[in-house]
DNA sequence: CCGTAGTACACGTATGTACGAGTTGAGGAG
DNA sequence: CTCCTCAACTCGTACATACGTGTACTACGG
């Protein structure tokens, strides 16, 4: 590694030490004088170069890491993060003219990019709605739902969770309650039950990840996630699915059309 | 302040203590034991609690602030964080018939959920775009585009900082290229220079915020922000505004419908 | 009664030390 | 030549200590 440029300390400053160092590792990374995937200089060196205290670089370097600008790896030393290719989700995605074409959306989308998809830890249950999945199903307390849990990923790299909630009484005995949802998946099923799908509603957020949420993408520190709940309405004005997801915020982009009308 | 009941540290698990305690803390704030807005107990306290040093305690503290559970005040103590209320941004908040009701956008939509609107920071300039802005207009290197920067509080608080850009061919010597751009907002001018609004397409991405975004958004450590650019498009099939917004994570739900055929 | 100075308490910054644990590569044993 | 051991280097965890700085309350004095 050839030796990287920081500048010294400016003992005028009132800006404290450490941020000082994490403004000078900062701007390294963003001017690209550090690569992505490249090694941040180690703890000792730093310590050397500025003739701080180990806890002071600690302190810097953990403060990029809460940009998520860095990773650090035990043994091997810290590393500008690199950031995968992302997904681009339109908002045609659900178009019917896809799921006509015989594939789940998550399937068609991930193959047509080239990447490998994977769906695991599919799991199915029949239980009662929280308050705000009855809500938006419009559904009263004494209704149950089906839940279908899964994740998804890429080239074996998880990137959402999916929960679908579809209210029991539609889809008991289905095809929509077992693992394998068929060709086209849960919309085209419903479609062929008589729900014809109209319409859908996403409310996004935006926050960070969960302990669990995490663990279930192996997210890095210092990566939020999209939360995302749709509700699938058919033309009869009927919500007939609810699905909770959350979302890498570094694998995806979200894009929308909005009428000017 | 009662006094909150912590487990011990459990000596036989292979889990970091810090992380033993960030965990204690986040279940209480998580099942309600400690409330928004209520105080964690102080490093001392912990320390004497748990019977570690204050270097244990802080990095647990940490660990929750980089969750965006808590928020420390220098003086006073650590708080859960209390979440703003959020604005809806539904996917019909261009349309023609509220532009034409002379307000823009952001102002009505506030004024409507009973807040105080601000905009502060109005900073116009001509210049030659970046490469990615000219691609989404569909301009070469030789043309310019006219730069409008602001920044939207509501109640005095942040939560928004936008720059449009507008080719200078069509803005230039308008209402748009000065700091009041008039009832309705730009996109009201620019259909009266007969460039008539078709459509919308927004990219959203997310991520933690930079420090300059820190800063003019004052945001508490730990909380994403929404990445959001949105470029406008007339019946004639021509890009004629690219808005590039950053948004407070947490002041914001967005909202989209789509069509299922 | 009010204002202010002082004090206790809170978190922020920084130093130094020690040991644990994962990774890597060099060098020796087979 | 190959495999394995071990040393060196990396970050992770945890201790103890000190002083700075912002906050809030109390007690004193005017």
């Amino acid at each position: 590694m050839a030796e990287l440029p920081l500048p010294d300390l400016d003992p005028t400053s009132d800006r404290a030490v450490f941020r000082q160092i994490a403004d000078h590792i900062r701007d390294a990374i963003e001017q690209g004088v550090l690569a992505e995937g490249e090694k941040v200089p180690s703890e000792a060196r730093l310590m050397q170069h500025y003739g701080v205290a180990r806890m002071t670089i600690r302190n810097a370097l953990q403060v990029l890491q809460g940009e998520g600008l860095t990773v650090a790896e035990h043994g091997r030393g810290v590393f500008v993060r690199s950031h995968p290719p992302v997904r681009r989700l339109a908002s045609d995605r659900f178009a019917r003219r896809h799921r006509e074409q015989g594939k789940a959306a998550f399937i068609a989308e991930t193959e047509g990019a080239g990447g490998k998809p994977t769906v695991d830890s599919i799991k199915i249950t029949e239980e009662v709605p929280s308050a705000s999945v009855a809500e938006l199903l419009g559904l009263t307390a004494a209704d149950s739902v089906i839940r279908r849990s899964r994740r998804y990923l890429i080239n074996g790299q998880p990137v959402e969770t999916a929960v679908s909630y579809i209210p029991a009484e539609i889809a008991r005995g289905t095809r929509i309650a077992e693992p394998d949802s068929g060709p086209g998946g849960i919309y085209a099923r419903l479609e062929e039950l008589g729900h014809r799908l109209d319409h859908f509603v996403e409310e996004i957020r935006s926050r960070m990840p969960l302990r669990d949420e995490m663990r279930a993408l192996k997210l890095a520190p210092g990566v939020p996630v999209f939360h995302l709940v749709r509700t699938a309405y058919t033309t009869a004005g009927r919500a007939v699915e609810v699905c909770d997801t959350v979302m890498s915020s570094d694998a995806y982009v979200l894009s929308y059309e909005l009428p000017a009308r």
